[in-house]
DNA sequence: GGCGGGCAGTGACTTTAGTCATCGGTCAGT
DNA sequence: ACTGACCGATGACTAAAGTCACTGCCCGCC
């Protein structure tokens, strides 16, 4: 079943403002690609011809270390895009990324994308406003690894999981974790056994509770003021 | 002494593509500031006007920990601009802002900057060029933080330092600290002391030899790969 | 129904980083 | 010339994070 290209383009956040024609006409440029969980979509270096818009999925960009740890960037999921970076400074893929799950991309060519923003000053605003908040969320993460111990990252990652993923009923917020410790622990730069610990330390302190992967957070202000929010 | 404002906004790598009327109208609004080392320019989370032009001097960007710890995000000197991020989503500063030398800076309205970047399609694309850089230096930082030790992210500002500032010479490389030991250890995520046995870890395993605040690269390729470059 | 792979948990240990206290030096201001 | 602030070095210690090795569980697959 083909995608509908168009569709996928129209439903993120950079490319919406654009008028129709514009848009098919970016469409049929557009390269689609599908993807195995896990499979390598660009490695960290490579020459970069263009920008990859998630149109199912979810795709990580991500570092790794020699000894194999990696630590994650960001997680794009449907609707947003990935490697905008490139387009605007004309350098490599500034890190790698795979798919997280069964994933569909579409592939633009950097040259289409930069001459659209030239014609097309919503577009520009639109990929400024993107990438200002890339930029937010990169010195956030800073922050966190050099300002906070790993329980109080953890603590921050449940947090905005909870508040993304979670239900909220009378007794606080509960939310499902669909991530392993080992993907917690490339999030906020730390390893499969020490989420483990962490994760029973924060329950020590009455901050959550845990049943199986099911965490309930009953005071929410609690957490976060632990988190140092 | 009444500083040259539209010479100043010509330096930058954001206004320079800006025709000179263009240049002279902005500086026009342009508001002039004059900071004491140390002297905090704006606060993370405060409310955002505009962005800042560094005119002279330096000034870094950092976020602080409720122990007082610092973390550098970036520092910028003559000829860049601060708190772009702000301009393109309207939030608040994302970090704080204070000189580290005696500096001279220029603040421009956002709401003209912006509305420059819709007329002149030119300034949007510096600014992502510009946004692009700091996104790639942040995902630097971020890897850095959470995949090194603190002697490797020494030895990667040491090179980055002798690399911009240092003098070539027969035996290698020389670099003149104007960084404090704390300073240093703000960049890398860390601390003074740490800092200090840092430097004599890295002379010990001969990688640099220190002479006061001098510091001489010997061989550049081998601290690069120590560092994991 | 048994097998293998991936995942979580944990004990024991090592290494790295951070803290605290102290000392000595330099330099600017009185 | 004296004083106080800042800076670097260092010893002694604590705490945090990471490593290694092993266990048991669940689940999908032959």
């Amino acid at each position: 079943m083909p995608i509908d290209k168009i569709a996928a383009l129209r439903a993120t956040s950079l490319f919406s403002g654009l008028e129709e024609r514009v848009l098919v006409a970016l469409a049929e440029r557009a390269i689609e690609h599908t993807l195995r969980r896990g499979e390598v979509l660009f490695v960290g270096g490579e020459d970069a011809r263009g920008l990859y818009v998630v149109v199912s999925g979810s795709v990580r960009a991500f570092r790794e270390s020699l000894e194999g740890r990696e630590q994650v960037i960001h997680v794009e999921r449907a609707g947003a895009t990935l490697a905008e970076v490139p387009v605007f400074d004309d350098g490599a893929y500034p890190s790698t990324a795979a798919a997280e799950e069964d994933s569909v991309v579409l592939f633009l060519d950097k040259r289409d994308v930069k001459r659209l923003c030239v014609e097309h000053p919503e577009l520009a605003l639109a990929a400024l406003k993107l990438m200002a908040g890339r930029i937010r969320r990169a010195a956030e993460l800073i922050e966190t690894l050099s300002l906070h111990e790993v329980d109080q990252r953890l603590a921050r990652l449940l947090l905005a999981e909870a508040r993304t993923r979670g239900a909220k009923d009378a007794g606080g917020m509960t939310v499902e974790l669909v991530l392993t410790n080992q993907q917690l622990a490339a999030r906020i730069g730390t390893v499969r056994e020490v989420i483990s610990r962490a994760l029973q330390r924060l329950q020590q302190n009455g901050l959550i509770s845990i049943e199986g992967r099911r965490v309930a957070i009953a005071d929410e202000e609690a957490l976060a003021s632990y988190a140092g929010e």
